[in-house]
DNA sequence: CTTCTTTATGAAACCGTTTTCATAACCTGA
DNA sequence: TCAGGTTATGAAAACGGTTTCATAAAGAAG
């Protein structure tokens, strides 16, 4: 394996000048330039990243830390998608991305010294759902710049986050439907233990009051995501006396337990309920009818946590910042909005 | 930060008796090994990973290569479960992985020198979606380990790799259906370009003989991985004078086609016609009725293709290996064998 | 024609490990 | 008692880069 020996050799110059050449530095002459160039092709040189890596302190890597056990990270179907958005921003900056499982590493004595300490990491990028004041505090200790995917849950301390805009997703969702004249809407799914919840429905509650709508405790109903909680949940509205004429599901699961509780009732979607919900995934387009969705671009998700974790990386004292990443509407069958449903 | 000469100091030992202390070799005396501990600990020092891949000439780290722009191997629901597969063995034996993408990094002069000469990495895992010739002389020129996620397609070399046992899984769903009495099986969304429905369909075939079936070339349909060709494809069947009785569908999102054109047909599922298809994923359950399929163990596939790998790394003139991962049946509601459907 | 600056280059130290080779201290058996 | 072997340790070279400092050559200013 050629070294940077060998090309100083072949190119009759000092590995001082190879190394220059490499680098870009401004101060070797054209014609030297070209000779060390010839010479890096001939050998089909490339750089020891170890070697660089030991002598300029930089190993030029940064960590995607998941926890595979916690359903909300790396088990969700949007994550590779995340990943592909962190990746792109790494590999064009010349880094490498190594994506690390903290419930495999934490049978190790110490996973953030392994990482960290270890030189194998400039900087982290995890879900919010695997940090707490420890994890926090063990990063800065250590004095590695890190950004959270997601709005961090009762954490005392500022850090630095990248989330969809839920709050204005929620509010997106309630104009939509208050634009296709529905007067009652509900919202079924809310879980007050997930911050991304919280913030749907405070967007709600914001649509509604900023549409001069009363709100109606009776129309939130709390639940699990899955399509059995959203039967049930649907089921539980539709057994008041003055129903929804439309609703908005926390997630795409509970649409479809929603969907079929509004059918076992013979009523109409969308013409007597329509229903919205949150996280385009395949499934919302897969079953039928078709699920209306608020959109999240987790892709962008991904690329903007990459590009505030390089910024730390370059300027270190930088402030704590909170980026929210818009949302747009999807329409489907769920809400078609001339009352006409689509065939398959 | 401590390094070992700091730890030497400490422990008052010489840097060579603290890199053997932790390395475990056998010379050193209890007495010293503890003192050194002791150092470390109080230092809480952490060797630098590139000053021990330079010396050592290794860099314990382990690629996965994926290439985000091909729907077959990143865009695919079960990716992060075969990462999760591969992340478990890689930490395990104290590597690293690192994720990199064929698009992202074709953008550079030459990804595998980069990769590879770099001493970036140790092996390589990767689809066979992207494999041709061409990669396999570059990996091989430079003399790097690799095992492919999937059979290779068209491909001349003979290379390692590690896949669902797609023949057993095509012989499984038959046999299946003819356990449950069904006398003409179909067989939906054929795809001759794609190497596992070439290998399902000949599992399909064999299960016929062995059970001394005719085949009927005529129940064999053709058609790309959708719900609209599924549709299209389940209709031609029914519009024959002698209609299947059971159909094997290529994949979720076509038996979802295939069922809306059933039930479109008047006919019930499964009474008239059960379905069963590949791949479990959530659509198969969350969709009604829903689907009954052969399941796919791609975690196991992922911890597989890691461990090959390693075995190749340890003792590198190994001859090429094929190895292939079983599937089993996962019951569900288009063909309860006591023909009662159930409710949601 | 000096002296001072700029430009282009190289020698050598350094980064933090591993590993080879040397050696001191201790045992073993004749 | 001493040759021979074992055990425990350390000094120094090596890994392949970057960076500091020194310097020769060339150009500029007086």
């Amino acid at each position: 394996m050629a070294s940077i020996k060998d090309v100083a050799k072949a190119a009759g110059v000092s590995v001082t000048t190879v190394s220059r050449t490499i680098n870009n530095n401004p101060s070797i002459s054209i014609e030297t330039r070209e000779k060390v160039l010839k010479a890096i092709k001939d050998l089909n040189y490339s750089p020891n990243s170890m070697a660089k890596g030991l002598s300029s302190n930089n190993s030029y890597t940064i960590t995607l830390l998941v926890n595979v056990e916690d359903e909300k990270s790396f088990y969700n179907p949007f994550f590779y998608e995340v990943m592909h958005g962190i990746e792109k921003v790494v590999y064009e900056r010349e880094y490498c991305l190594i994506v690390a499982n903290l419930s495999t590493m934490l049978k190790k004595e110490n996973v953030l010294d392994w990482l960290i300490k270890g030189k194998r990491t400039e900087g982290v990028i995890l879900p919010s759902s695997i940090i707490d004041s420890r994890m926090v505090k063990g990063l800065r200790n250590n004095n590695i710049p890190f950004v959270s995917l997601g709005e961090p849950t009762s954490l005392r301390e500022t850090i630095n986050w990248v989330d969809i805009n839920n709050r204005k997703a929620g509010e997106q969702a309630v104009y939509y439907l208050l634009d296709d004249n529905r007067k009652r809407v509900a919202f079924i799914g809310y879980d007050s233990s997930k911050v991304f919840s919280i913030r749907r429905l405070e967007g709600y509650k914001a649509a509604l009051e900023n549409s001069k709508i009363n709100f109606d405790a009776g129309l939130i109903i709390e639940g699990r995501n899955s399509k059995e909680d959203g039967y049930r949940m649907m089921k539980a509205l539709l057994n008041k006396n003055d129903i929804p004429d439309s609703v908005v599901c926390a997630d795409n699961l509970i649409s479809i337990g929603a969907i079929r509780a509004i059918q076992d009732s013979g009523l109409l979607i969308p013409q007597d309920i329509s229903v919205i919900s949150f996280d385009n995934s395949q499934i919302a387009e897969l079953i039928y009818p078709s699920v209306s969705t608020i959109n999240v671009d987790v892709f962008e998700l991904g690329v903007q946590s990459a590009k505030m974790l390089f910024e730390l990386i370059e300027k270190p004292g930088t402030r704590d910042q909170e980026l929210l990443i818009s949302t747009n509407v999807e329409e489907r069958e769920t809400t078609i909005r001339n009352n006409q449903q689509h065939e398959v």
